[in-house]
DNA sequence: CTCAGGTGAGACACCACTGTCTCACAACAG
DNA sequence: CTGTTGTGAGACAGTGGTGTCTCACCTGAG
């Protein structure tokens, strides 16, 4: 008897693995019957928008862990540069999720999903601009494009993980490092 | 009467926009009947796979255009500079091309494909090794997490030209500079 | 003009998937 | 033991997509 969250949790990592399972390779990869998994779900759409969901809400906690928007309202640039580097750390980890969610098409479709996204990467470019005035990050390109930066990095540290080409113990430190420093030589 | 090249560009620029277009779909996107479309192409997968193959030649050909390889065996540092500035530019260019010949989860499980990708992202590596020696790029992190992080900014650009956050005249001066020198404040 | 070739619309068979439902079985509580 | 609840397997109907094919029509060459 598994809980609605391990169901989920089960879901994403077969969708993530592939993105066109069909609803019995899904039940299959859960361990439940067919039947069962549409207990849970009612259609399909009704899955794939509860792991959206889920993965909006986790991001959204996120920047609420490390009070984002305070931290940004604060106007503290030593404040701020410990906040972003949680946050990408944070990116690092919460890879896997985000990368199904935020690139499925039907998502991206579903007003509700659409909106509350729009929502949090408004809040994330509040961020960075607050970050640009404390003189953390610099201020010669938009800040949207700081936030675009980030998740360009999230998607390439989940392809290195994947790949093997990274272990994932230095994961986190590498992407805040290229993110801040780049890969120029010093 | 559409060339065989205008079609396959219309046909990635309808799964650019919509993965999961039918074939009925894809045809009305080019402008063409479903059996003129099948009489291209045999069957979907005949189509993805053309596409995901001039999209690996598109990447080739670029690395060639700059002599990537040459360039990195002679060592030198300005030219190994020119020649990586130059190609993160052209991916700026092709991000729209790649975006989907890269992700689609088909395209990943032809042995042909795959090991043809491989193959270049290889050379791709290598160049970065080169660019480390020549002490233009950080030497501090793996060579291959350039070649994702190159990846990942490609992916970002292509997000941010599409919600139209970032012109496309400046894209690939910032994607440049994002890479080199990173997002931290000077 | 005729003929050849290409085209698009439409019909058809097949298939995989989805959603719905039944039923036998298992597990648990009283 | 009985009764209740939950489950998975399997059957079924419906749907959309795919591949295949036919045919009327159009275009271009001779």
């Amino acid at each position: 008897m598994q809980t609605r969250d391990e169901v989920l949790d089960a879901a994403l990592r077969c969708l993530n693995a592939d993105p066109t399972a069909s609803m019995a390779e899904v039940a299959a990869a859960i361990g439940i019957g067919r039947a069962t998994l549409h207990r849970h779900f009612a259609t399909r759409e009704a899955l794939v928008h509860e792991i959206a969901q889920r993965s909006l809400e986790r991001w959204e906690r996120g920047q609420a862990e490390v009070d984002m928007s305070g931290v940004a309202a604060s106007g503290d640039a030593e404040r701020i540069e410990a906040c972003l580097r949680t946050m990408l750390a944070a990116f690092v980890q919460d890879a896997e999720d985000f990368a199904y969610a935020l690139s499925d098409p039907c998502m991206l479709s579903q007003p509700d999903l659409a909106a509350r996204m729009a929502e949090l990467q408004e809040l994330e470019v509040k961020f960075f601009r607050a970050a640009q005035e404390a003189g953390v990050v610099r201020r010669d390109v938009p800040a949207v494009w700081l936030s675009h930066t980030t998740y360009g990095l999230m998607i390439a540290s989940r392809e290195a993980l994947q790949s093997g080409d990274v272990a994932a113990k230095g994961m986190a430190d590498l992407v805040v490092s290229t993110f801040l420093d780049g890969a120029g030589a010093r």
